[in-house]
DNA sequence: CGCCACTTTGAATTAGCTCAAATTCCGTGG
DNA sequence: CCACGGAATTTGAGCTAATTCAAAGTGGCG
């Protein structure tokens, strides 16, 4: 049997304790949060963004649609869906508040993907010719513009090397992990966290089936790294952020503790 | 057995015939040939980069140096790899003439991954906080750098597609695919490609063993999709492009066709 | 209350992995 | 020029993680 707390510290930094880490991450996640707040209030001064309210389901943009607008998201949950012309759907990315929405659509002149809101939420438009304009004079909204293009690549990359590298089991904490983060980095709780997506859309953005999703949450729940709050499976508390990240590590070594 | 000519045209654009795609679509590659000249051109005229020549194996950045420069690559191969703490790497793109490097490094002042070079090349550095100063002056420098981050937000997403959603065979038939169209985009023959990287190197960008590769390179040459130069296993004849992209469809379809 | 979408769990199957051995290639030094 | 050694590749055999198929179970909502 696994015992999750059994290795608290997964050495990351040498000379860190985990609390010291903690400690630091916190104050990280104050500084984005900080960050989002302060990009939101530069773009609601500067343009006067039309805003939209979306609910569950509402397309924000679509494949194939004109490109003209970038879009950010004020709050709400939003997924990232690619289409391939032969009809394979992969959901590529989550997007949160203080995302921006639409860079893929600079390039060729068209979105090349579904923006789907998965909450009720709002979001922000903005005319790319205008921000453009704008970037010229401003060099603060030039270089957030470019962090969030930065921040969006290096995101991407993590995600493909997850689906390369890891097991099933540890793909599906390492989702609840960022999910969490992303939400810690936004000034929300961490402890409990509802996933806004179904099983089956969690198998298609980590690359397995609904059945291996299910199963896998089923093995963390087993050996408490979460816990399904009654009623609805999509509640799922984490009692230990620490403990999920661990596990991801773990499940990489030579000697590979595994879940029962 | 397979027979990779009995769908020659399988059916992407409703009206359109294969001989009408490849003409489409060797005119936007002949566009994008010239774009990446003139940004080339346009680069060394604003901005006199530094040029460094590079050689197979060399490290043109690293995970975690200080980010102050963005490259260009004028000329040759560089793969992009991933490294995490704990020691995971994961090869995560690959570059060719024209593309940027370094955007990684914007949003956290440093770098998030290694880049080698895979055989001889030429690196243009230029300084990040000229590029800045100068994009605010000249907005077709700015449209320029966004284009190129647009370009790699939409690539990774799609590289995050190919690992999810096809098998292994069809993953690296759409790896070389893949090289193939991107040596055309820049001008280049694509009959015949030299991989610069060892069955290892590919499957960890695929996400597969390099076992895996190697029996799915074999199966692609049995049937006739591609062919090997004889001496040394890293050069590949492409009789057919096309056959290579319709292998890929086909691989995906309910009554599935296999390699044998 | 009953439908429908979502989820869980089991059993059988399989694609891809691991381990192992043979082969080929290429650079190096005699 | 050729022999040697190490790295890369190929191929086979067995294994296993994840898939597929199937059957319940659960919850939300009209």
């Amino acid at each position: 049997m696994l015992d999750p707390d059994a290795v608290p510290a997964a050495g990351r930094m040498p000379g860190g304790t985990a609390c010291g880490d903690a400690l630091r991450a916190g104050d990280a996640n104050q500084r984005f949060s900080r960050h989002i707040s302060e990009t939101l209030a530069l773009l609601q001064a500067q343009f006067m963004p039309q805003r939209r309210i979306v609910h569950a389901g509402d397309l924000i943009y679509q494949t194939g649609e004109r490109f003209a607008h970038l879009h950010v998201l004020n709050s709400g949950f939003v997924k990232v869906v690619n289409l391939s012309f032969d009809g394979r759907e992969q959901v590529v990315g989550l997007k949160f508040r203080g995302d921006w929405l639409g860079f893929d659509g600079i390039a060729g002149g068209a979105y090349t993907c579904d923006t789907v809101a998965m909450d009720t939420g709002e979001v922000w438009t903005l005319r790319y010719d205008e921000v453009l304009a704008r970037c010229a004079g401003q060099s603060a909204l030039l270089r957030l513009v470019h962090e969030a293009m930065s921040r969006e690549i290096a995101r991407d990359r993590d995600s493909l090397m997850s689906v390369c590298t890891l097991s099933a089991d540890a793909r599906v904490a390492d989702f609840l992990r960022y999910w969490a983060e992303s939400l810690a980095k936004r000034g929300l709780r961490t402890d409990q966290i509802t996933l806004r997506m179904t099983r089956a859309e969690i198998g298609n953005y980590l690359g397995m089936t609904l059945e291996t999703v299910s199963r896998s949450l089923s093995r963390l729940a087993r050996c408490g790294l979460i816990e399904f709050v009654e009623k609805g499976r999509r509640e799922i508390r984490i009692p230990r952020l620490q403990a999920l990240a661990d596990f991801v590590q773990r499940s990489l070594t030579p000697a590979s503790v595994t879940l029962q």
